[in-house]
DNA sequence: AAAATTTGGTTTTTATTATAAACTTGTTTA
DNA sequence: TAAACAAGTTTATAATAAAAACCAAATTTT
């Protein structure tokens, strides 16, 4: 019991930009901004948190002449997501609802 | 959606005091430091956090000569967990495993 | 019976984190 | 052509978590 929740994914922000990627597989900078609120440096640091960690990928390109950053969750990420939600059950489990 | 998580529940420490006692309502220092695995310092610190949050209520007595510090949730804490919970959920649900 | 250890903590310090503020590069619009 | 905007990045600051150091009293050891 009481298993160490992943630090990485234990950050309201890091926690949504994980959930939102892991409906729809890539999102692009500004969706995901607009989608959980955060301002735009605090989601750059911590989109390359999730990537230094190998938990998605992020791809630079163009939408026209504007640049675009689109990010990818990769397997290990979905691996780690799904982990942490494992471990956290064990702490909420108490409160079912 | 992505509704704030109350900060003072989303850290793995208190959450897991707030664990504990959802279940068993009242505990004391030393089972919740063998419970959670924290450095006494650790949790007396955010016991303290807790308590100033209403969360819980702290007692002081003493078991034989030894002094004894107990803990017990209130209902406003219940009701935090509770929307902890709720809002945990909209975060974690896409991954339901 | 003094010294060392243990119990049950609290206070203080340090290291990490999250977050916002300020900045950069380029583009569009007034 | 200057101001405003797009899409970010970098840097600075404020908050946090967690451990280290400390304290007082009780107990055990020598």
């Amino acid at each position: 019991m009481y298993n160490d929740l992943d630090p990485l994914l234990h950050s309201q922000l890091r926690l949504a930009i994980m959930s939102i990627l892991i409906g729809i597989e890539e999102a692009d900078f500004v969706f995901i901004r607009e989608k959980t609120g955060a301002s735009a440096g605090n989601l750059s640091v911590q989109l390359d948190k999730l990537m230094e960690a190998g938990y998605l990928e992020i791809r630079k390109s163009f939408k026209g002449k504007f640049p675009r950053t689109t990010c990818k969750i990769t397997p290990q990420g979905i691996d780690a997501f799904e982990n942490y939600v494992r471990a956290l059950q064990e702490y909420i489990k108490p409160g079912q609802l």
